[in-house]
DNA sequence: TAATTATAAATGCAATTGCATTGACATTCA
DNA sequence: TGAATGTCAATGCAATTGCATTTATAATTA
């Protein structure tokens, strides 16, 4: 209940404006490249790196922190995309698994190419070694 | 164009989770207590900071990072809201100049009872106070 | 096991956003 | 000056998002 000294909002407001600043940066170089969003790319990521038996919609929801209809249009986007398949599910009839198509597998590759290096912009060339470690503690304290 | 080390993937990635999880649970607080977002304070608060000879739209674009049409379209439904004014700018034909109003300025102390506890939980209670500014020095860091 | 409750995913509709363009002035400079 | 260019702000239209609800199936429990 109590109010943020004036470090706390400080670093709330500084937290906003790096954000905001590096994400759109990164977004931008993605579409300069005529390529997906980050969204797409944080999708075809999970379902490769579990491509054996599938991910499932509320597993991918909850990873990736979207609501449950922002996933199932996501999904329905890059369906139509090419990007990933639905297969419905041997062991539970309401749902379904998701996989990554050949074409999906290429993209996400592309676009690592522009993506990369747009990480390594806007936070890599930015801080000290050492520093880029200690941002990523703090923040990771921000997720406890 | 070159590609990011492993430690600025990861500093990346959790500065976008940091920021959707403490933007989401301040957000989240103000919905629950039936008020405006974010957008809307940031706007009020450098309308009331500024009051004196108002503020042009183009200037809070640039300020708050929004697209032209955002803010054309924020500054429509908080003048409907009754919170902002907007008046032809006597020296420049094409624009106009925005004002709080009383009803803008007494939302925005009310929503600060939300929003400045909001910021504490997330930011305040994660780190130490020395560790608050050490975060917020790295962050201005990536805004260079 | 039948009824109840919970979970997975989709969807209708309204609100918001993005993109491209327009309208209205200002500024520049030939 | 006045024609060309630049800037401020609004807007039509399509795409996306948010909310509430629905459909379908699972899990629980009386």
């Amino acid at each position: 209940m109590s109010s943020p000294d004036q470090s706390t909002v400080t670093t709330w407001a500084k937290l906003l404006r790096a954000h905001t600043k590096a994400f759109a940066s990164v977004e931008a170089a993605l579409k300069a490249a005529q390529m997906p969003t980050l969204a797409w790319y944080d999708v075809l990521l999970e379902l490769e790196r579990s491509d054996k038996d599938g991910v499932r919609p509320f597993e991918l929801q909850a990873e990736l922190l979207l609501p449950q209809y922002g996933m199932s249009r996501l999904l329905d986007r890059m369906e139509r995309a090419g990007y990933v398949r639905r297969v419905s599910c041997s062991d539970d009839g309401r749902g379904q698994s998701l996989f990554i198509t050949p074409a999906g597998i290429e993209i996400r590759k592309k676009m690592w190419t522009i993506y990369g290096p747009a990480i390594q912009k806007a936070i890599g060339d930015k801080l000290s070694p050492p520093d880029i470690r200690k941002l990523a503690d703090m923040l990771a304290a921000l997720l406890e």
